[in-house]
RNA sequence: GGACCGUUAGCUCAGCUGGAUAGAGCGCUGCCCUCCGAAGGCAGAGGCCAGAGGUUCGAAUCCUCUACGGUCCGCCA
């Protein structure tokens, strides 16, 4: 149920009657009449700009349009009044039942807020596939975070989400972890090594050379690369994969789908990919323009192969093969987005670190071309995180091994603030994070703000039992109880939930989740407040069961939409503060 | 040289895809504690939405240019 969707409707069949009854033009499109809250809730509590929108294709004034208007809307139960303001606007009041229906609605259904919006349409995120070279770093938590919330809030809107890692573990990075790991190996068995450049000296191999050597003994030991680099590769890959695993599980991350690069080579099947694009026509031999600014060294004109992707909007085209022949990682990448293309998903969503925003138009280019435009492909970039530790910024360098990992970030704050927090700005800026204030126990930290709403309910909930009252049928309280302007708020905000998932979803934005969730919870606190001045409006009534049963209907339902909300975020909703 | 992202109150940021007088928190100013929790509450001040053009009934939102900041730019993934 979406009260702006129900009203919308009996908006369009207004006008649908009145084009009937000759007062508007036959043939108009009310495909831009929309019904929002309006902007100051003083107007009313919802409005459309059906008149302004009208008044050009039907050649009207849009006032005579809006009275018209009004005067019909008004007629429905539903609708006490309707005004028509400024420039054509129509806003009206709903009735208070119309209100009850809502917080009613909240307790009975379990969707409630659920949409139909992506009608079981096949949709896949792909999302971390961070290198399988270490643990997962506050830059790739971000992007975990995001993807997952977004996969969850597209699910909740009803499209069918596969949760998709593409691990990349074919090329020379994996090979670089396998020297390193190895160089552990022979640590672990007591001798001296030194890590150069081009090789990880993070400690987080040790436990990989150790493991090794239990596992192949000294096999390894004074032998070439052709010995032990493959095995080592799998070995060492197959352990990262774990740990990432582990992270991930750590901040409620599960991913349906672990996609290996490794598995698209010597299976013909990058071949098959780039033969599709060569029967379209957009495969040919040539040989790029350099760069333009400052010439990289070494820059010499090669003849190389190329997917002319500037025939899909990109800038120049691109290498799938480097001059020796071999593939740059840009093929498999294209083989990788062909297998999700035949794999029948209607829609695709990328989640990458702002650093691959250079990707963005090849890979766009690769699945337009290769699903003849038919699957749509999204790719939000995460940008930045900053982190700051008593106001001062956390300096991180990669050479002395500070890298704030996730698990320092788990262990620190939690993975219910750690999500969160990363949540309550948008993808695409920068996000600060600062340890201490996201920790803090007050209003001015979001986290705390909203999940102590959610307790708050909670506490009265407790209260209202240990005082022995009948909660067994709130759903079937009297709310005609509750209708004082501030309880209606209350509910009006509530109402909002339905059609905000639907406006995430179609945007692709997750923290407009947090945002309300926020907002939500401000009128909560807000009503709670008030009910230090006014008794009346306690939500526990001592000598009234049914005025308190209704009160308490109400924030019961705001519960549980925050808890919808919070699980879309992956947040446990707390039922107590500590 | 180019691409992408950003620029909104002193600070940190929202702004529902073109709608009404641009919002929130912090900070600032002034009031308010014998309270279902003051780990606060209420109110107020504070804006040329980076700048300049354009599109139209109407622009923070769309287009063009400029400035500043970030990310990136063949044979690394």
């Amino acid at each position: 149920m979406n009260l702006f969707a129900d009203i919308r409707a009996l908006v369009i069949d207004c006008l649908t009657e009145m084009t009937t009854d000759g007062l508007l033009p036959d043939g108009l499109s009310f495909d831009n009449v929309a019904v929002e809250p309006p902007r100051d809730a003083a107007h009313g509590d919802m409005a459309t700009n059906a008149a302004m929108v009208l008044a050009k294709p039907a050649k009207m004034k849009p006032r005579d349009i809006a009275d018209a208007l009004a005067s019909r809307l008004a007629a429905d139960a539903r609708v006490n009044s309707a005004d028509v303001a400024g420039p054509g606007f129509l806003n009206m009041r709903l009735d208070a039942g119309v209100w009850a229906s809502v917080v009613h609605n909240a307790l009975t259904n379990a969707d409630f807020g659920k949409s139909d919006l992506g009608q079981g349409k096949r949709m896949n995120v792909e999302y971390v596939s961070a290198n399988p070279t270490g643990p997962l770093h506050v830059g790739h938590t971000r992007g975990a975070v995001f993807g997952d919330a977004l996969a969850s809030l597209l699910a909740y809107a009803g499209y069918d989400v596969t949760r998709e890692y593409y691990i990349n573990d074919g090329g020379a990075q994996v090979d670089v972890l396998a020297r390193s790991v190895y160089l552990r190996y022979l640590e672990a068995h007591g001798q001296e090594v030194t890590f150069e450049d081009g090789t990880y000296p993070g400690d987080y191999l040790i436990k990989a050379g150790e493991d090794l050597k239990a596992k192949v003994g000294d096999a390894y030991l004074d032998k070439g690369e052709e010995v032990w680099l493959e095995e080592v590769r799998e070995f060492a890959t197959d352990a990262m994969m774990t740990m990432i695993r582990e992270d991930l599980a750590s901040i409620g991350v599960k991913m349906d789908v672990f996609y290996s690069e490794k598995s698209l080579y010597g299976t013909g099947r990058i071949e098959a990919a780039i033969k599709d694009l060569d029967d379209k026509g957009l495969i040919y031999r040539g040989t790029l323009e350099p760069p333009k600014g400052k010439l990289p060294e070494d820059w010499e004109a090669r003849e190389q192969t190329l997917f002319k992707s500037t025939d899909y909007g990109d800038d120049v085209d691109r290498p799938i093969q480097k001059s020796d022949g071999a593939w740059t990682y840009f093929a498999p990448d294209i083989a990788y987005h062909f297998d999700k293309v035949s794999r029948d998903f209607d829609a695709l969503i990328d989640v990458f670190g702002a650093d691959h925003g250079g990707y963005v138009k090849r890979m766009k280019a690769a699945v337009a071309a290769l699903s003849g435009d038919s699957v749509p492909l999204d790719i939000k970039l995460t940008q930045l995180v900053k982190l700051y530790k008593n106001g001062e910024p956390f300096k991180m360098s990669k050479r002395a091994g500070t890298f704030i990992m996730l698990r320092d970030l788990v262990d620190e704050v939690g993975s219910d603030v750690t999500r969160f927090h990363m949540l309550t700005r948008k993808n695409d800026a920068p996000l600060d994070f600062d340890f201490d204030k996201v920790t803090e126990q007050s209003k001015d930290n979001p986290v705390f703000y909203v999940q102590y709403a959610h307790a708050r309910v909670h506490s009265v909930l407790r209260k209202a039992s240990e005082a022995g009252m009948d909660l067994s049928d709130l759903a079937g309280a009297d709310l005609s109880l509750a209708t004082h302007e501030a309880e209606l708020a209350l509910a009006a905000k509530m109402a909002e939930w339905p059609r905000l998932v639907e406006i995430a979803a179609k945007g692709h934005e997750p923290h407009r989740v947090a945002f309300y969730l926020y907002d939500l919870a401000s009128e909560l606190h807000a009503l709670w407040n008030r009910g230090n001045d006014d008794v009346s409006l306690r939500f526990i009534q001592e000598d009234n069961v049914a005025a308190s049963q209704a009160k308490i209907a109400l924030i019961k339902a705001v519960s549980v939409v925050i808890s919808h909300g919070l699980s879309i975020l992956g947040v446990t909703p707390a039922e107590e503060m500590r």
